[in-house]
RNA sequence: GGCUUGGUAGCUCAGUUGGUAGAGCAGAGGACUGAAAAUCCUUGUGUCGGCGGUUCAAUUCCGUCUCAAGCCA
């Protein structure tokens, strides 16, 4: 544990206005901010990814924004060993503060993720195949249950994306998921640095309103002509145009729905994900919200105090080491 | 004014050869270890437009009124 580098994760689903907090928190502590959001991870996109402007950018040190270039993907592997490289290269007595609503990518670094060996392009698309059979999932699904019981009673038959990922680190491992989170958990260590959860938090009607407005936004500064610029670009395939904003304008730009359709599509989709969001994160008991109008000296005070309680006790420690 | 076709769940619509109804979407809840803004699961009572009539029984047949769309005057 190293006690000179706090984390502080800043957590909560999309337009909560977890960023600005953020921005805000880093500026006054003195910190910097690391992004947690699978899509900002990616460059390119922009609008429609909600990202920090130029000039808030300005303000404070960003880490693992728009850092992942097409065709690259990003993954919670790959997101977990890059946190871990900015955390080792950050300088003592910086706070760091992770600011995201990918509950995955969490996890990933407050939890690690067991080693895997990578599994071969031809390994993936072999199981895909075998998935697209008819009767495909039910044989794969039965594989996985002969191996891995546990694991394959937790996943539904229409999951093919898990039947697919069960079966292949079977194939390549040689065991299953199961076994390999076991010897896993009798080796991990736990969270390297001092952690501190918050969140803004906002009711329903209130957090719908948000999102609308902020599609509006989205559109009103150019989403559309952003979303024909990557088409151009060949990037349609790419995993952040599968997001939220973005598949919804690759319709339209197509001309598959009208813009009517596009600004309800995009609202819509937005409030799902929000609700998936603080689904995975109402899980989590060590989160601290509050009130997202009215919270934030709160959440200050919150944040002061476990700094605080951090720079008292290494004081001590270096006194008595050195 | 006449004719035609409709009026069924928040929306789009199935359906009941008469035994009081069901899909998709939306909504609500949940899961989640290398795609996670992804992927997946659970969840459907509504005067079947109003009022009468026929019938053991009408949302279904008949009459009438009403609303909507279209056509003809």
């Amino acid at each position: 544990m190293n006690k000179n580098k706090p984390v502080i994760f800043v957590v909560g689903s999309t337009a909560t206005g977890k960023s600005e907090w953020a921005l805000k928190l880093a500026q006054e502590f003195k910190g910097i901010i690391i992004n947690c959001d699978s899509v900002q991870c990616y460059s390119k996109v922009q609008i429609g990814a909600a990202k920090p402007t130029p000039e808030e950018l300005q303000l404070v040190p960003h880490y693992l924004l728009s850092y992942v270039d097409p065709p690259s993907e990003s993954t919670a592997g790959s997101y977990c060993r890059d946190f871990s490289e900015v955390m080792n290269n950050l300088p003592e007595g910086v706070p760091a503060f992770v600011v995201g609503g990918t509950g995955f990518y969490f996890m990933a670094i407050e939890k690690g993720m067991y080693p895997v060996t990578e599994v071969s392009e031809e390994m993936k698309v072999q199981v895909a195949k075998e998935l697209a059979e008819p009767g495909g999932a039910e044989r794969l699904h039965a594989e996985l249950t002969q191996v891995d019981p546990e694991y394959a009673a937790k996943i539904n038959i229409a999951d093919h994306y898990r039947i697919g990922r069960g079966i292949e680190l079977i194939r390549t491992q040689g065991k299953g998921v199961t076994q390999i989170q076991k010897e896993f958990d009798e080796t991990k260590t736990p969270f390297a640095f001092p952690l501190l959860k918050i969140g803004p938090n906002w009711e329903r009607e209130v957090l719908r309103e948000r999102i609308a407005l902020r599609t509006h936004k989205m559109l009103k500064e150019g989403l559309i002509d952003e979303v024909e610029k990557l088409l151009d670009q060949g990037l349609e395939g790419w995993a952040p145009m599968s997001s939220v904003g973005y598949k919804e304008t690759i319709e339209f730009v197509k001309g598959h729905i009208n813009e009517d359709e596009l600004l309800e599509q995009i609202t819509t989709n937005t409030r799902q994900l929000a609700k998936r969001q603080k689904t995975w994160f109402q899980r989590d008991k060590d989160i601290h919200w509050f009130d997202g109008a009215r919270g934030y000296l709160e959440a200050r005070a919150v944040v002061e105090k476990f700094l605080n309680s951090l720079t008292t006790n290494t004081s001590a420690d270096k006194n008595g080491s050195i």
